[in-house]
DNA sequence: TCCATCGGTGACAATAAATCACCACTGTTT
DNA sequence: AAACAGTGGTGATTTATTGTCACCGATGGA
């Protein structure tokens, strides 16, 4: 748990940016990172000075910085994920009649990077940039379910916060919805998350084989059905493989047999 | 002189990913930022962690990561465009004593969408929301020379309405300013709009490259002097290369080369 | 085979960061 | 007014991280 390089705890400065904290003075900073003003000021000045923060003259608090667009537009440009995946995602809403979305690995989180909403007037609304807990969500349970069996144990290593009513918090629970997973070829929430909100998710592979986001469909619980949910599965399972392989890569022979064997040390 | 701090180098490696550079090795980017490789590699590795960059299990190299976008989506719903502009027009009217505005470009007029104005009493006035013409206003000239020469062969393709006595209503003569300004850096106007309101600005360019609006300094004529006119250009060109880095994009390489050092010394 | 790369590791000396007390300023409470 | 509790920021010393360099195993051509 010692892995204190200075850059990562300037970074870990970030996280405390969301949605509902988008400017943060120095001493907040501070308390919130349980360091000290004076070093989270010199990890902050130099984050000014790259553009990643800046600070307002007039409040001196400090919020994210210009750089951050810089860098998403060039990221953008050298993975085309979100042409490639753009018609994909419009499609797959298409097709389901509902939300859909698509969300990239993002630490231990995924983030939602693209959105295309149903047609219906009755439908789900998801925010783009919303971080989704791998283990209390669809495409989560897609992540787990296809990942390094190491990411699924530290992610079930102890009881999880619950979001709803209905949100798995045992490992147990979880453990066996993955291997559920593993079986179905794609994943199923049932307002473990969002209240009201059915989904289904399958894992989007990148270049090396590993897990590098997700296609979901989320629809209001009242319009799911068994039937429903085969047909929303196997669309979506079909849409990622088709983005999998836009991107070059390749879907990995693990994933459509379901896995034999739970070898599951490490 | 050596302002190096460990989160200022690393994020210092972070410029050579570009357009044409979007995946670097450890050892090229230890060659290209001069540092050790083994620097280079903690660095990197904290930043691996926090998805400021992530790596290719195949190929090993780094390119921008995930968390780029999920920051630039935050920037983006926390500081809307006129929460930037505004303090560095406010500034520009502080440091000319002047009005200045900031307009956007909006089909073939420009409208003006923030203004300061100057401290002084005999100060020329702006009204937010007003058109301007492109081929008669020290803003327009701005746009008209840098942005695709097919703009400016369509705003000048024949005679133009005069506003005032001083107008330049052949097209040649206008041709001939916008050369000017090329060479210049920044657009002049000399009563062309408004009589004896004389005018400098310079181009806001945008992520792709092009112009998507300009600052400018307005003065009263009988102020304006060969000294004046340029000490405020150089300021609203300096003033609008900055309002282009707040808003994410790069100052094109066919823009004149500025006056750099973005004033970080208080 | 050899040689030149690559990404990555480990250990020591050099240097930047953690810590603390302190300053100047602002707005509240007394 | 005056004392107080905040704020952002500075400076000096101890401490621990970083810079440096030699080295490792793997890969890829001549």
């Amino acid at each position: 748990m010692a892995m204190s390089s200075t850059v990562d705890k300037a970074l870990g400065l970030l996280v405390h940016f969301d949605e509902s904290q988008t400017e943060i003075g120095l001493s907040d900073l501070a308390r919130l990172s349980g360091a000290d003003k004076s070093a989270v000021l010199r990890m902050v000045n130099a984050m000014v000075g790259h553009g990643l923060l800046d600070q307002r003259a007039d409040n001196k608090k400090y919020r994210l910085g210009s750089a951050c667009i810089r860098w998403a537009q060039l990221r953008e440009k050298a993975t085309p994920t979100e042409q490639v995946l753009r018609p994909i995602v419009d499609q797959l809403a298409n097709d389901s009649q509902e939300t859909t979305h698509c969300s990239l690995l993002f630490g231990e989180k995924l983030v939602i990077s693209l959105v295309a909403e149903s047609p219906q007037i009755n439908r789900v609304h998801m925010d783009l940039g919303l971080l989704l807990p791998l283990a209390a969500t669809a495409s989560g349970l897609a992540v787990l379910a296809y990942s390094d069996p190491s990411v699924a144990a530290a992610a079930t290593s102890s009881i999880l916060p619950a979001f709803t009513d209905e949100t798995l918090t045992d490992p147990d629970q979880i453990r066996a919805e993955i291997q559920d997973t593993r079986q179905r070829g794609y994943s199923i929430s049932k307002g473990y998350f969002e209240a009201q909100v059915h989904s289904v998710a399958a894992p989007i592979f990148g270049l090396d084989g590993s897990v590098v986001g997700t296609l979901a469909i989320a629809s209001p619980a009242h319009r799911m059905n068994q039937q429903k949910e085969l047909s929303n599965g196997q669309l979506v399972q079909r849409a990622a493989a088709e983005a999998t392989l836009s991107m070059g890569a390749v879907v990995p022979s693990k994933y459509r047999p379901i896995q034999q064997d739970a070898g599951m040390f490490s």
